[in-house]
DNA sequence: AGCCTTTGACCAGCG
DNA sequence: TCGCTGGTCAAAGGC
């Protein structure tokens, strides 16, 4: 296992994510985790719910609106510079956004994402039937 | 030296 | 009005 990379970074986007927090829902055996994004001009927020059966589920509030930061980051000499992220992917990003808001979910507010993490666990048999949310996508 | 991670406590909102 | 849950901030330690 990496020295400093495990459930931290494990879900690491691209985006550098600073934990700020950590509490014991009820209902959830299991802790969650907040994330806050640590770039200057980024405050989206980051939660990892775990679900039953190990389900991870990410829930992201807000966008980011730049591109990004390059993995020069503290690491193993990662130097990937996969600039394939450019500037243009944030107007995409950004017009997507600002293109359609859909859901017809009344309680829906500002820009959350659901986003589920299917593991690889030994049952890999239930991956799509697994979800007990039944939210239709 | 700097940044990140972890735990506890406090505060706010809702039922 | 009180209680409970969720969420956030702060401080200390470690790498």
């Amino acid at each position: 296992m990496g020295p400093r990379v495990s459930a931290d970074r494990s879900f690491d986007d691209g985006y550098n994510w600073r934990k700020y927090g950590q509490k014991l829902v009820k209902g959830c055996e299991f802790p969650r985790s907040y994330y806050k994004c640590t770039l200057p001009n980024c405050e989206v927020k980051k939660i990892f719910k775990r679900s039953f059966d190990g389900q991870i589920k990410e829930i992201v509030k807000g966008t980011h609106y730049h591109p990004k930061p390059q993995p020069a980051r503290r690491s193993s000499a990662g130097a990937i510079m996969s600039n394939q992220e450019k500037t243009d992917k944030v107007s995409s990003l950004t017009a997507e956004e600002d293109g359609t808001p859909e859901l017809s979910a009344p309680g829906t507010n500002d820009d959350i994402v659901e986003v589920a993490v299917p593991q690889l666990n030994s049952t890999n048999d239930e991956v799509d039937d697994d979800d007990p949310f039944s939210k239709k996508r």
